[in-house]
DNA sequence: TATTGTTATACTCTATAACTATA
DNA sequence: TATAGTTATAGAGTATAACAATA
């Protein structure tokens, strides 16, 4: 029978699109590393910084949300707090719980580092609304899967 | 004057792009990682085998690659040669040179491990022809940038 | 008993600086 | 003297297992 397997499509045009993808990964990564070394972040202290900068989170909750172990998380909050950008508070409710929240300095900082981050928003410029609507659903489908 | 400033654009579709990229950029990340663990690979190690298997480079070579520092390299193909999947081979034109090789164990096991990077094909299962060359188009302007 | 966060341990990746052997 | 690779060192992220406090 000449039916299409269900295997993933291999050819030229997919194979390209694919590397495409790979390169603007690459590049995201490559860029959000270098914006948080910009200040003295590195790159998950970066990722929980922005987290906590939405809203105070429990560490478990943290680890989480960063997918690793819940272990790793008390020592990338030790290093923020020391350097007074983040803090832990007591949870009343659970007093099992600490809450990992932003103090104001981490909040400004988180605010820079937001800035730092046009190199995402930089390549679309040369894009017109109707290529950025296009390419917002294609993402979208891709996503859904 | 109600010139254009050259800032990036904020506005509500721009970000949204923005945050599909990101999300594209995660799980990208994720499944990579996944992918290689299950070859017993760390990230490092698979994208340093995968490059490999493309063709023999010296050391400084695949540093240059992998953007890190020489000496990161030296400890990475350690870790590949002692469990056979690199070699390293003398260049008799310099031999201050050390090319770095994948064996034929480690060329199966990058085949192995590109087979498993299905996921970055497989969201563009759903897509169309013309939805991927529309894809592939909007990707490449935005590389170019 | 189960859960939250921590500590202890071990491994990998990372950069920096000093070293060696070639060139 | 300059370059390629290594070693030594130190800091950071990671997972696992054992632990204290609380539920």
């Amino acid at each position: 029978m000449a039916t299409q397997k269900t295997t993933t499509p291999t050819d030229p045009l997919t194979l390209e699109v694919v590397d495409l993808i790979g390169t603007v990964v690459a590049r995201y990564h490559e860029e959000y590393e270098e914006a948080a070394g910009e200040h003295s972040l590195t790159g998950a202290q970066a990722r929980l910084l922005s987290l906590l900068s939405l809203e105070p989170l429990p560490m478990r909750r943290l680890a989480q949300k960063l997918k690793c172990e819940p272990s790793n998380v008390t020592g990338i909050v030790d290093r923020l707090e020391a350097r007074g950008l983040v803090e832990r508070r007591p949870n009343p409710k659970d007093r099992r719980v600490k809450l990992a929240a932003v103090t104001e300095e981490g909040r400004r900082l988180a605010r820079g580092l937001r800035e730092s981050l046009d190199f995402a928003r930089e390549p679309l410029a040369g894009l017109s609304r109707e290529e950025r609507l296009a390419l917002r659903g294609l993402l979208r489908r891709m996503l859904e899967g």
